[in-house]
RNA sequence: GCCCUCGUAGCUCAGGGGAUAGAGCACCGGUUUCCUAAACCGGGUGUCGCAAGUUCGAAUCUUGCCGUGGGCACCA
């Protein structure tokens, strides 16, 4: 029997040790000034729960071989002596570890611990006090969420689920402008279709370039919005029966904004996605707000004007060349705003202010974050994902997309074909710098090759031993010794159980959710490893129950897990 | 040309300066009078892109080179 690793026990043993050990070395002459010790899990079981380095990092230190440093710290430990109820075993091994196997009564006392805590169990104080916004989607309503879109949604929602589990108050908002440029083409865009509808006799023109040529209305705009949607849109608007000024383009621009922003908000609830705020680009311009910054930078002297624009002197951030504010037309760059937008978030008294961007931004977003901080803010509260980009592959190929055509492919359609939960996990499951393979047919396949049904059948068969349970008589109330619980295969899993909070707490530090992910798969074959090897329905009451206790903190787990991942953990499959 | 990403098994990808670098898929073989076979068990020879450097120790940190993707507008 191959058994899974042990990520959990660090934070568990490691402050007593801490403690223990640097009394040790105290005793033997004392350290360095700026020492630490480090611990680490070992991935061989044979190297047991927890290991230290110290005797081979204080090797030059004391003059004395690794070896013989992890001996006499060994002895020192053992004359202390070690909580026989918290560390079981020490010993050296290869070129001076010092390996310790955590005592099973504190594993015992640990698993308690997850029943008692129950759906709170991952939950973590690390944020306490401390206050996030997590800046996500942001996407200018021109047209539905794509599935690059739904990276960007799932993580930023993710993300700030992470972060309510270690305790902080998050803010979930979503940053657009509605008075750009994108946004009068779109207007223009509609009003041709509208126009053509009201007129069959309207004329039509061909744009694009060769080999994407595409038929439209004379009126419309050469770098207007092809998607099916434009046409809904003009339609809807003169069913409506409404007497529209057809000079009065910003009126399609409502419309369409209108239509599009609540298919936007009801894409992202299928995906359980609720924003708290929404923050339009254009309040910084009535403020003012954007002019002082200016004016600030004047005063920094990192702004001057040329060839009747302003200019910010990027090149004191480190850039090539310096970059344009305002362009000669009066019109300020995307730049301006964006750095009057997290001077704005800072001022609201975020500790932690997260931007989810896609890889495109990936070159831009320095500028904005030294602009800030050029401003005497402090920009390292600004953290910035970057994901990058989704193939969707189908049958082995890549699923050709292009925006201009508007082919591209939905986020609505992506989750109409394989489903919400599996939308998520897909989406969360690799690394956000690495470039995503979503793979269709996987997606779709209801067997333990896909990873999202491997998760939830393991929660699904729990339940359903514990139904079973109940139905072949086993009482609901006797005893429980989870002392009983001494199957290598049973150990392996409390350890792996134990790892939860920590994994959350470690995911949400560093804005890294596919860690919760593949820590929810090792739960999953830890229990399949229990599973194959320790019965519950059948044995003796007493091991019966306390083997049901494992399994009910297994199912706790996962569905915290999945919780957090914004994915259901079903009852029944 | 410059900046940023990534480069790990046939494929998709984990990997927090540590011990013999892992998982899933695919492929091969086995398992069902037994709590969900939507399952389980067994099977891994890889120049961790290449080369230097730092370190007791490097897939991990530094630098250079090669390759992928993205970006280098008075677009966002």
């Amino acid at each position: 029997m191959r058994l899974s690793s042990t990520p959990a026990i660090k934070p568990i043993m490691q402050s007593y040790l801490h403690q223990q050990i640097m009394s040790v070395l105290s005793q033997l002459g004392g350290t360095p000034p700026d020492f630490d010790l480090e611990f680490q899990q070992p991935a061989n079981p044979d190297h047991g729960d927890l290991a230290c380095n110290v005797a081979m990092q204080l090797a030059r230190h004391f003059k004395k071989s690794p070896r013989q440093i992890a001996e006499d710290i060994k002895n020192g430990l053992e004359s202390l002596p070690l909580d026989p109820t918290k560390i079981s075993s020490v010993e050296i091994a290869g070129p001076g570890f010092l390996n310790f196997r955590i005592a099973s009564t504190y594993l015992f006392d640990a698993l308690q611990d997850i029943i008692d805590q129950g759906e709170t169990f991952g939950r973590t104080g690390l944020g306490k006090g401390k206050r996030a916004l997590v800046e996500f989607v942001s996407a200018n309503p021109t047209g539905p969420l794509t599935v690059g879109h739904g990276r960007n949604a799932v993580l930023g929602d993710t993300i700030a689920r992470l972060l309510d589990w270690t305790g902080y108050d998050v803010e979930r908002e979503y940053y657009f402008n509605d008075a750009g440029r994108q946004m009068r083409v779109l207007g223009e865009s509609v009003k041709a279709r509208y126009l053509a509808e009201l007129d069959p006799e309207l004329g039509t023109k061909w744009i694009g370039d060769e080999g994407e040529r595409i038929e439209v209305p004379l009126p419309f705009p050469e770098d207007g919005y092809l998607g099916d949607y434009i046409a809904d849109i003009a339609r809807e608007l003169i069913a409506s029966g409404e007497q529209i000024d057809v000079e009065d383009t910003d009126r399609f621009k409502r419309a369409a904004e209108e239509k599009i922003f609540a298919e936007i908000e009801a894409t992202l609830s299928r995906m359980a996605i609720k924003m708290d705020s929404y923050f339009n680009e254009r309040s910084l311009y009535d403020s003012g707000q954007i002019w002082k910054i200016i004016d600030l930078f004047r005063e920094k002297d990192l702004a001057y004007d040329k060839d009747g624009a302003v200019w910010l002197k990027t090149t004191a951030f480190g850039k090539e060349a310096d970059t344009v504010l305002v362009k000669s037309t009066g019109e300020p760059t995307y730049r301006l705003p964006d750095i009057g937008y997290h001077i704005e978030k800072l001022e609201r008294g975020y500790d932690r202010v997260v931007d989810v961007f896609g890889a495109d931004h990936i070159a831009t977003f320095p500028d904005v974050v030294e602009g800030v901080r050029a401003l005497g803010y402090d920009a390292d509260r600004i953290e910035v994902v970057i994901y990058q980009f989704v193939t969707l592959v189908r049958s082995g190929q890549p699923v050709k997309m292009s925006t201009r055509k508007a082919t591209y492919v939905t986020l609505d359609e992506l989750m109409d074909e394989v489903g919400e939960d599996v939308t998520r996990f897909f989406f969360l499951m690799r690394s956000p710098n690495t470039h995503l393979e979503f793979d269709l047919d996987l997606a779709k396949e209801a067997s333990d090759t896909n990873p999202v049904f491997y998760l939830q059948y393991a929660h699904a068969r729990i339940q359903s031993i514990l139904r079973k349970a109940t139905e072949t008589g086993l009482p609901e109330r006797g005893e429980v010794s989870l002392a009983m619980l001494v199957h290598e295969a049973e150990i392996a899993l409390i350890k792996t159980l134990l790892g939860l909070p920590e994994q959350i707490a470690r995911a949400a530090e560093l804005n890294e959710p596919h860690r919760l992910a593949n820590f929810l798969r090792e739960v999953a074959v830890a229990f399949t490893q229990f599973y194959g090897n320790c019965r519950i329905i059948g044995e003796d009451d007493s091991l019966a129950r306390s083997r049901m206790e494992l399994a009910k903190a297994t199912a706790l787990v996962l569905r915290n897990g999945l919780t957090v991942l914004g994915i259901s953990a079903p009852d029944r499959m």
